[in-house]
DNA sequence: ACTGTGTGGGACATTTTGAGACCTGTATAG
DNA sequence: CTATACAGGTCTCAAAATGTCCCACACAGT
């Protein structure tokens, strides 16, 4: 069975919000004790009329009590504090990472779920559902959603749910043609997923991910595929996953050449068809129909998704000079890229 | 380490209520789809703006999803109902179980945490707390707390907490002399560390519990014992444990002929120096200074503490013809009394 | 002995939320 | 085609949450 406060954290997430608040409270006070109402506001970043509130609450329960000299804890307090410390840091904790992750990624927005994908395999569902609920998030009147693929896309359209909101058009496309791969990590197979789910229209992108220059320019010119690329390139919502560079170049079938830059060059991550090295610069690009650079720019909301230790370093470097975006990961990756600061 | 949910209810005490609405919401559903707000409102008896605001806010997290046809789950909303099911029969079937035990013990009140204090000592102090959450909700404006011995009440002493609000008087008084047993269950030891930790007054009666004739109508002279009874006989709280009859009379060493009429007589249950048999007449009645049984009809709110598998006849007992009281009990007991049901 | 700063707690205006009531357009079954 | 049941929008009012201010009191440093 999946644990209880997995299965709140659906049911109840507002709750666990005020549980997380009133945690907080209690633990700023065991180690701030005696403390009065205003300094500890302050220092909770809430203003002191809301403290208030929670701590008369919170005396009421018998947790802490009042006196002149400031508030403290009660014995049922402090044993609270001690007992809800691990349960919290699975709640909280990840809250923090969350927000040191932003800073030191420099992306506006990361959204973490508990665990490590590369050990569990549900961990990726959850990473799958928090990105559905960050494309719900994202809707607008008018939705052109964009998606690549692997086996993460594939885990949230796994998840994803009708999203039909009063009168808004929902249009998934593919942001990538097929690649020699399973079926069921192809972008077109996720989109389509993902469309049907969604309960929108979808386009798909019927050609080679990879491509010759001759092919390319005739493939380009072709009108049914011209059609689906606008679509890709005035895409609102782009969701896509992040690989480690080599595991994905041999994935393609790269030339020998590609694979010896790969290594000469310290390529480290892939997405969309860009090898980036540690710093985010671009040393490689596959010649490809499909979502280019530009249009991550041009989007209204970019949803990276990636997760697990492994990952780690590629997230890394993605982030380093990718666009402005939300960024979706677990536990197992989010610890690792934290530990070298 | 204690139960999750037990921690979320000194945090969040209606955490429960919030997650078994919800629940229930999804379990109706799960059998009614598809069904719409007003019919499935009024199946649940609930209004129907109300349900709304469950059912949008459970839309957006992707558990139930609208239809023009009504109402139905999702893949996620069925692994909620799927996977809380063992989790909300032991929260909504404690609270059944509460609503049976009202119902077939005829007391006002009945409070059940789970568990069995026979067999795990902790069992206890939840009495103990959910017992002092009682009392705190029986306050008024002056509060005389008459309490007996034992050690369920022990233990309510050891949960007891602040419980000043506003200007209320606090004070606690011995509902029993001294018994020839441990310290630590005596009602005066209970009393007085109750009234510290309440941070109240106390009055303790400084008396033998079993007297001759002779030396009762002499206490009941006496000037500093006439004026701790009348604290007793004006109580308005009253809080007791309940014993076995035949445990109760050995500890109170009493004599043979009782001991014989306790058998013969088939007592079952002792109650502040009250023998009762399975039909709830009283046998038999220890001469006794401190808590008579007409107190018991003047208090405002009186409230019985036992619990374990063991004592359930004697609740059962008790209950029959006791005054309208509030029930603390445990799993243990309640699942026993209900048997016969 | 006094003043300044921090404390809890009371009081009240204001804003925000929650819920009741009613309405509309639409899909579906009879 | 129509009757019905549906989701979803909107208006309104009361109640709860919050912002604002002030007071009496305790305590420490002067």
């Amino acid at each position: 069975m999946e644990h209880l406060l997995d299965l709140q954290k659906r049911l109840i997430p507002d709750v666990l919000d005020i549980m997380s608040s009133r945690y907080r409270i209690l633990q700023s006070l065991h180690f701030l004790q005696p403390i009065g109402r205003r300094s500890l506001s302050s220092h909770l970043g809430m203003t002191e009329r809301v403290l208030r509130g929670e701590v008369t609450f919170l005396s009421q329960q018998g947790l802490i009590q009042m006196a002149s000299s400031g508030m403290y804890l009660t014995e049922n307090g402090e044993a609270i504090v001690k007992a809800l410390g691990t349960v919290m840091k699975n709640i909280s904790g990840l809250r923090n990472m969350e927000k040191q992750l932003e800073e030191v990624l420099g992306v506006s927005k990361v959204v973490i779920v508990s665990g490590d994908s590369d050990q569990y395999a549900t961990v990726k569902n959850e990473m799958g559902l928090a990105c559905v609920k960050e494309i719900e998030r994202a809707l607008g009147a008018i939705n052109i959603i964009a998606v690549t693929g692997g086996s993460t896309l594939a885990a949230v359209a796994e998840m994803m749910h009708p999203l039909r909101k009063a009168h808004q058009d929902l249009l998934f496309v593919s942001a990538r043609g097929g690649l020699g791969e399973r079926v069921e990590n192809q972008a077109n197979t996720i989109c389509a997923k993902m469309a049907e789910k969604a309960e929108g229209r979808y386009h798909l992108l019927h050609v080679p991910d990879q491509l010759s220059d001759e092919s390319y320019h005739s493939l380009m010119e072709e009108p049914s595929i011209h059609r689906v690329l606008q679509h890709v390139h005035r895409a609102t919502i782009i969701v896509h996953g992040i690989g480690d560079a080599k595991t994905m170049a041999i994935r393609r079938h790269s030339g020998e050449e590609i694979l010896k830059r790969v290594d000469t060059e310290h390529a480290v991550a892939e997405a969309f068809g860009y090898f980036f090295d540690q710093t985010g610069r671009v040393i490689h690009k596959v010649q490809t129909i499909g979502l280019q650079w530009e249009d991550l720019f041009g989007a209204h909301s970019v949803i990276a998704v990636a997760g697990g230790k492994s990952k780690a370093e590629a997230i890394q470097a993605y982030c380093k000079k990718g666009p402005d975006s939300v960024l979706i990961t677990d536990e197992g990756a989010a610890q690792e890229i934290l530990k070298n600061f």
